[in-house]
DNA sequence: AAAGAATATTCGTGTCAAGGAATATTCGTG
DNA sequence: CACGAATATTCCTTGACACGAATATTCTTT
């Protein structure tokens, strides 16, 4: 998890994420964006997508990269576990999942 | 928002903000489950405040450490913009934003 | 006030990663 | 197959940061 985070950390990473909400695009337009030089945000794609952020796709000489649903879907859900902090009516679903949990570890056990 | 990023991206501060989900922890408690010496604890998380993902309050010589719901909140919310990627439900609500930014970009111009 | 508990800051060091420059690779076209 | 377009990789250097050790701060207790 903390690797995901790493890579969105740098400001030109997190940035072609932002860029790649539109739609996949090929590396030139990222660059003529980006105010970076081409193989610069060449090795940012190359983390972003050893991170599971990105995918590639060969169109030709171009490669059209786009977002990848899993990666930001296990980023949504780690977040998600805090929603109670902020969102006061999900405490009592909060409460009902740590009693599943607890079920759950109980699972097999002599005491109930 | 890559400043909270890069707050994240390190292991130790990752698994701190993980410990605190259960409630507030004065900083001995931290350092007792973080193998991890207790002055790089204090940095972590002066560098967890900085980002605005907790907050201190004072109990005699005890430092209480808690998460900070804004920040989180934000986090969230910056995830959530992805949300039509991996949930094709919400395609339709996703279009239905972008035409109301359309609007706003529009408001008090000529063309409509 | 002295002493100790709990936490924070400073300083020096090594490592890793971002940026720049040069070069390599891949693929379509003549 | 030579050439150009689009992209990737390598090498190098510099700056940021995580760590360890030592020290400083804050507050309580006696």
């Amino acid at each position: 998890m903390h690797a995901t985070f790493a890579a969105l950390a740098d400001p030109n990473r997190l940035r072609i994420i932002e860029l790649l909400r539109s739609g996949p695009k090929p590396v030139n337009d990222l660059v003529a964006e980006l105010d970076v030089t081409q193989p610069q945000v060449s090795k940012h794609l190359r983390v972003l997508r050893d991170a599971g952020l990105v995918d590639v796709e060969a169109k030709a000489q171009q490669r059209l990269y786009e977002l990848r649903p899993d990666g930001l879907k296990k980023l949504h859900a780690w977040v998600e576990q805090y929603r109670a902090l902020w969102d006061a009516r999900l405490d009592a679903m909060d409460e009902l999942v740590s009693e599943l949990v607890r079920e759950e570890k109980n699972r097999g056990r002599k005491k109930h």
